[in-house]
DNA sequence: CAGTGGTCTAGACCACGTC
DNA sequence: ACGTGGTCTAGACCACTGC
């Protein structure tokens, strides 16, 4: 649908790599000043404030100008939601432990979503205080994250080093959720008996319509739930 | 924001009005035919019906048209989606068979939630094929709701009855989603071992702030999962 | 080929907020 | 008065579909 290469397209990306560097309610430029910089028509400039606007990026005031937004609210359920936010909310106290960290082909179906022969594996296990509840299996694409070799991985979240440190915002998300016993590796890691019930997360997270990095969650039933509020659509006639 | 009296909100409203009348995949007139219709630029004509795609009434092809759309095609990772819409998607077919309906007092966890002492209890098992899926325990208050002892809830949807036969508009949700092992009771239902891993959802419905009812389901593991893909807010500094 | 939607331009007028 | 976003025009070129 949305091509690439059109224009506003480019400046929408121009825009989103700018706000993962600014805060809440920092200014973005007006429609006028995008339209001279890039050398198009309004339009086209307001094309691309616009669709930030509907993404939620971003919220425009008639007369002021555009800001950037950050409502946390309504992707609820299945947000993105690192490690330490979860504990925080949960008043408990996080820990990480990484487990590995290579450079490694990964297997082909991995290497078919990530579009890529070339990946860092990483292996951790998160605890809520000594208690171990998540243990993650994450490819990432070395071509586009070599850097995070050099990130302390034991206290920083891959989600914020990818957005705020390798200037990657996180545009697209793929994810799917499954109900399983957890298999025996795992098990002994949490320390339950093999079998015992556990949420299974698979995600695949773009850039841009480049993926960047696939992860694979085992979260123990017992200490983890998805709970939220929110207002559905009224259904149509 | 979206001015009453703009003209691409005439047409918008022109289209809705037409839209209630026609059938899923009919076809919606083109920009072309809207402009010359309404006198207005192509652009003009051209918002209209974005809009509409935007808000998931219509479906738009490039070099095709424009065509009625009738699924809430969003499909958020934890919408409330009634189970036959869910068996549509994945191609077989579901059925339901109703254990019981009975008025009871509720359990006291249950009459706080819905504020209520006087409920009707539903029982209900999913089958996709011959395979059970979904087992569904729900209370629903019997001073808002009593009128659905009258409706067949082998082949009705109760979201569905809620909405659009007892008035009563899904305004807000509060859900809770966990992984589990099944106890034995509804392992028996399935036809699996106790303490196979399932999905358990509850769920708490409520019209203007006033909870109308509260399911709890367990789905199994093996043939539930849900998927999505969606586009996340920047998080937070 | 003609028709469709997708993008884009270079102007225009308006309502609104700030100064 | 000036800048902002909201709407609108009358053209244009493109890629794609169906015939």
């Amino acid at each position: 649908m949305a091509k690439r290469h059109a224009k506003y397209m480019q400046i929408k990306e121009h825009l989103l790599r700018g706000i993962a560097s600014r805060r809440f309610r920092d200014s973005l430029p007006s429609e006028n000043e995008l339209a001279q910089k890039f050398g198009v028509s309004r339009m086209t400039a307001r094309r691309a404030l616009s669709d930030l606007e509907l993404e939620g990026y971003a919220l425009r005031i008639p007369g002021k100008g555009t800001f950037v937004q950050n409502r946390r609210s309504t992707q609820g359920f299945f947000r993105v939601r690192p490690f330490r936010k979860h504990a925080e909310e949960h008043h408990v106290t996080p820990r990480t432990r990484v487990l590995e960290v290579t450079v490694v082909e990964p297997p082909k179906e991995v290497a078919e979503r990530l579009r890529c022969r070339q990946t860092i594996l990483v292996r951790r296990l998160h605890y809520f205080e000594e208690e171990p509840v998540r243990f993650e299996t994450r490819y990432l694409r070395s071509d586009l994250c070599a850097d995070i070799l050099w990130e302390n991985l034991e206290f920083e979240s891959i989600h914020e080093i990818l957005i705020h440190k390798l200037n990657l915002p996180l545009t697209q998300v793929w994810q799917r959720l499954e109900a399983v016993g957890v298999p025996e590796e795992v098990a002994s890691l949490f320390g339950v008996p093999s079998g015992s019930p556990a949420f299974r997360m698979e995600r695949v997270t773009y850039t841009f319509e480049e993926p960047v990095t696939r992860v694979e969650y085992f979260m123990r039933g017992e200490l983890y739930a998805f709970e939220d509020t929110f207002c559905p659509q009224l259904e149509n006639v």
